[in-house]
DNA sequence: AAGGGGCATTGAAAGGTTTCACAAACCTGG
DNA sequence: CCAGGTTTGTGAAACCTTTCAATGCCCCTT
C-alpha cells in the first residue's frame, strides 16, 4: 500500500524495506523488535503495519551475527527410539519454553560419527548451550567444546572430569532397591540380565543388585548373570530363551533386567513358555517407560525421574551464562514402582 | 606458534585471525574452507595448521547471512513419544546423511501454539526445508511459509491444497486389508477402536474397513465403534473394558484398533480379564512398531513403510530447489503383518 | 625472447541485523 | 519563557563470511 509492488516478487523484504514503507529509520525498526516499549504507540504502529505488508519475516542469521547468541538449545540424544530419552527431551522442553528458547533433538543412533557431526554443525551454529547423552561421556571433544565457548551439560551420564555440569540418577541406589524388594519377596538365586560389561549405567546397576544380596546375608554367587549385547527387546526375548533352559535346581526365580525393553522381551517368552509370571518368575526392569504398566503383566520396575532430569538439565545449561558460575553435577534418587510382576 | 597468545583469550579466532596467522589473505582461507581444490597443497596446509592452532570455528551464522542458504532440515513431529514418528525421523536422517545435511527434529506434541513457535524459528533461521506433521494440514500458516519460500513438504497427512508435496500412506487400503483378513478368518461382528471423528487418518482407516464389510456382503452395522479421545495405551485400556462390559450376544469376536498403542492397551485389559487372545478377541494393530511384535501375544498389524515415509519426504523437499519443480503428492500402500492375535 | 594461457592469490563489496552515541522534540517546574 | 531532564528517533559502525573481478606469476609455445 506504502510501497508499490511492481512485477516480479522480491525475495525477501528485510528491515531496510520495512523502514521505507513505514517512513521511519532503520534503527527504530529494529527498536519496534527488540525494545517496544522506547518507542510511541503511533510509529509502532507504523511500523507493525508495514511489516505485515511486505511479510517481514527475521533474519535470524544477521541477528546472530550481530548479537552473538542464539536462543536455540539443542539436545543430542542417545537413542530417537528408546521411549525413555523422549521423555527426557519433554523435560527439557519444560524449561525451554520457559526461557522463550528453542529445543532442538538431534539423534546420534549410538553412532559417535553421527555424534560428532552434530556437535560441529551446533557449534558452527553457536547455540546457546549443548544437552547431550553421549556415546562416551569421556571423549575429549565434549570438553574441547565447553572449553571453546559453548556450554555443554551431560545428562544420564556422570563424566570423569568436570569440564562441564552433568545430571544423572543413582544408578548403584536404583539396582539395590530393585533387588532388596526381590529379596523380601523371598527369592535368594537371582538373574541379572544386561550388558554389564559394555555400559556403564549398568554396571553401577549390577553394582547395587550385589550391594542388597550382600545387606542380606547372601554372597555374589546369587547373582546369576545373563550377559547381552545390547537393551533391546529382542535381547530380552534371547535371555528369557537360555534361562528357561537352565536345570530347575539352579534356575533364578527371579530377574533383574537392565532396562524395560529388555524386561518385556523376557516377559514375551515367558509367555510363549507358558512361564507364570510372577509365579515361575518374578520379573523387575528399569526406567518404567510408559509399556511398563501396560504391558501383559504389569510390570514392577525402578523409576527415574525422566522429565525432571530433562528439565534440570535445561535449567542447568541456562544457568551457565551466571558470572560465578560452578559446574555441579546433579544425581537424582530413582524410586521402585511395584506392579504385578513382582507380587504372587 | 606463529601467534603469540598474550594474555586474555580472544572470545573465538575468526577467518581474518587465521589469515593473518597463516600469512595469507582473506580470501584464501575462504578457498580452503570451500574450494581446496583451487588453493596449493603449500599454502593449504599452512591454512589448515594455522586453523588448528587457533581452534578455529566456521561461524555458520555469517556463512549463511552470506550464501543465503542453510544445511539444515527440519522435522516438526507431531508426538515425540510415539515410536512411530521416531522411526519415520530416522528416514529422514538417512536422506540428510546423504546430501550432507543435518535434520533438527522439534515436537510439536500436538499443541498449535508450540507448532508455530517452531515454524517461525524455523522459517527465521532460514532453514532449507520444513519436514512437518502438522496438527492440522489445512491450517493456512504452512501454505504462506511456502509460498514465503521455505519448502514445506507435509507428512503422513494429505492437505486439501497443493501448495506444497507431501508424502502419505493409503489409509483407507490399510483399513480395508485389516478387516478383510479378520471376515476371512471368519469374524463378522468387529469393533473398530479409534477417534475417528477427530483425526483424518482414523477416519480413512475406518472407511476401509467399511469397504471391507461390504465387499464380503456385510453391511455398516457389523462395525461396532468404540471411539477413543485420543490414541494411547490408555484409550485402548478403556476401550478394553467398555467392550467386555457388552452382552456376550452383541459383543465383537474381533477388534481392529486405529494404532497400536491403543490394541496394546486393549491387549493387556484382555489379559486382566482373563479374555484370551484370539480365542476371545482377535486384535489387529495399525503401524506395526516394535513393540506390536514384542507384546505378549504378538500383534497383527498393518505395517506402514515408516523409513521409506522420512526418506521420501526429505528426498522431496531436496528436490524443491530444482528448476521445473512440480508439487507432488506420494501416497505408499501398507502390508498386513500377521502374528498370534488373530490365528487361532 | 616475446607473447599467451593457466593457476594461485588478493582485495573489496555485500549481506541484514543490532548497538550506541547523538540529535531532536517534548515536558516540567520555576 | 527558560534550564534541565526525559522521551523518540536517527545514522553509522560492526559482526564474519562469501563471492568475484582483478592481479601477479610461472611456464609453455612459437
Amino acid at each position: 500500500m506504502t510501497v508499490q509492488e511492481s512485477g516480479a516478487e522480491p525475495r525477501t523484504a528485510g528491515m531496510k524495506d520495512v523502514a521505507a514503507a513505514a517512513g521511519v529509520s532503520l534503527g527504530t525498526v529494529s527498536n519496534v523488535l527488540n525494545r517496544p516499549d522506547r518507542v510511541s504507540p503511533a510509529t509502532r504502529a507504523k511500523v507493525e503495519a508495514a511489516m505485515a505488508e511486505l511479510r517481514f519475516v527475521r533474519n535470524e542469521s544477521a541477528r546472530q551475527l550481530r548479537a552473538g547468541r542464539s536462543r536455540v538449545l539443542a539436545y543430542v540424544m542417545l537413542d530417537g527410539s528408546n521411549p525413555f530419552f523422549t521423555d527426557v527431551a519433554a523435560g527439557m522442553e519444560d524449561a525451554a519454553d520457559a526461557g522463550d528458547l528453542s529445543l532442538f533433538l538431534c539423534n546420534s543412533a549410538h553412532q559417535p560419527a553421527r555424534e560428532a557431526a552434530y556437535l560441529g554443525r551446533l557449534e558452527q551454529q553457536r547455540v546457546q548451550g549443548i544437552l547431550i547423552t553421549p556415546v562416551d561421556p569421556d571423549a575429549p571433544l565434549l570438553g574441547e567444546i565447553a572449553h571453546r565457548g559453548t556450554p555443554v551439560v551431560v545428562v544420564d551420564r556422570t563424566p570423569g572430569g568436570t569440564s562441564h555440569c552433568s545430571v544423572a540418577v543413582d544408578d548403584v541406589y536404583g539396582g539395590e532397591i530393585a533387588v532388596r524388594h526381590l529379596v523380601e519377596q523371598g527369592h535368594d538365586r537371582i538373574a541379572f540380565i544386561g550388558n554389564h560389561t559394555t555400559v556403564g549405567q549398568v554396571r553401577d546397576r549390577r553394582l547395587g543388585a550385589l550391594r542388597a544380596l550382600r545387606a542380606a546375608g547372601l554372597g555374589p554367587d546369587h547373582l546369576v548373570d545373563l550377559t547381552t549385547t545390547a537393551l533391546t527387546v529382542a535381547d530380552g526375548r534371547g535371555a528369557g530363551e537360555r534361562l528357561a533352559g537352565l536345570p530347575a535346581s539352579i534356575r533364578p526365580t527371579a530377574a533383574f533386567c537392565a532396562n524395560d525393553l529388555v524386561a518385556l522381551g523376557l516377559l514375551q517368552t515367558c509367555a510363549n513358555l507358558r512361564m507364570n509370571v510372577p509365579d515361575d518368575l518374578a520379573i523387575v526392569g528399569y526406567d518404567d517407560i510408559e509399556f511398563a504398566a501396560a504391558a501383559a503383566v504389569p510390570l514392577t520396575s525402578v523409576r527415574q525421574p525422566r522429565r525432571r532430569l530433562g528439565r534440570t538439565a535445561a535449567e542447568l545449561l541456562l544457568a551457565e551464562s551466571e558470572p560465578g558460575h560452578e559446574h555441579r553435577q546433579v544425581v537424582f534418587t530413582p524410586e521402585l514402582v511395584v506392579r504385578a510382576s513382582t507380587l504372587h
